[in-house]
DNA sequence: TATTGTTATACTCTATAACTATA
DNA sequence: TATAGTTATAGAGTATAACAATA
């Protein structure tokens, strides 16, 4: 009989901490490079009102015009609940409009205003810098590689 | 005088949607393939009661037997409030317990459980198993490539 | 019936301010 | 005062079920 709630011998606080086990795994590097990623793109499309996903769904609706909000949470990966409060904040932002379609009026067909089609450039350019500063090191090979990688995961949970 | 509500020459549907000014941004890719591994390893992990972050915390403890919760939250990269619900949880699973340190009372040594290092050992494996069913076409050079401009990222913030 | 968009809801992760007990 | 852990809280991302309008 095991008594679980037995410790294994206790220590005392250790002065360096490793990360021995964890720095195997590949999802953990991800993880921890993504955070970064991810704060740092926030910092970079707020002077423009816009946080990953309204970019991203704006930058896609400019250039796929007239999709429908299905579409756009299917190309996005996102769930169409969640992709209404963001056409809602574009909408709000005068970024793009819901244009009814008479042919079939259940959809919305997504377009880009003017002032969004600016914005979008803008933001773009800003993403340019922020990808230069963050993965200006790596070299295009490697680059190209990681790209690669990314997509085969991707495939994964495709197949 | 511009009219920023007035949108670009409207289309009807596409019937396919295309990434393209998007597919040339690395965080973009990070972003899905991270979602797609985030999802994989939560399912992974469930069978344990573990996910990912009280996972990562019991094999950060199990390595560094005593060490305090500040400490864990800084090898974590986390904030110290958020650690405190994960804590909480390992400890009502009986995995790792809060010790009290004599030379200090304000701080707790962490320390697993003989089952938290069961656990640990068991989850490490299906961890193991995840990584090669999701990256298991990633050659080791490739491999290496990817963690280090993943710890370069890292480093850009940190620096 | 099936589909589009929507509402409501819940769970997770992240971040900040303010508290307590110890030092 | 300073630090460790805690509480409360808020915001963002994600996921599912169920609804109204339309096909």
């Amino acid at each position: 009989m095991i008594d679980n709630k037995k410790t294994v011998p206790q220590k005392s606080q250790p002065t360096q901490i490793s990360d021995e086990t964890l720095r195997r795994f590949l999802g953990y590097h991800m993880k921890r490079a993504f955070n970064v990623v991810q704060a740092d793109l926030a910092i970079t499309l707020k002077p423009f009102g816009l946080r990953m996903l309204t970019y991203t769904a704006l930058v896609i609706v400019c250039d796929n015009p007239g999709l429908s909000q299905t579409q756009l949470a299917l190309a996005m990966d996102i769930e169409r609940p969640n992709l209404v409060v963001i056409v809602d904040e574009l909408e709000r932002l005068e970024l793009i409009v819901r244009d009814r379609v008479p042919t079939d009026r259940r959809l919305y067909a997504l377009n880009p205003t003017l002032a969004g089609v600016r914005v979008r450039d803008q933001a773009v350019a800003a993403d340019e810098a922020h990808e230069a500063r963050l993965f200006g090191q790596i070299d295009d090979a490697t680059r190209q590689a990681l790209v690669a990688a990314l997509s085969s995961v991707r495939a994964t949970a495709d197949g």
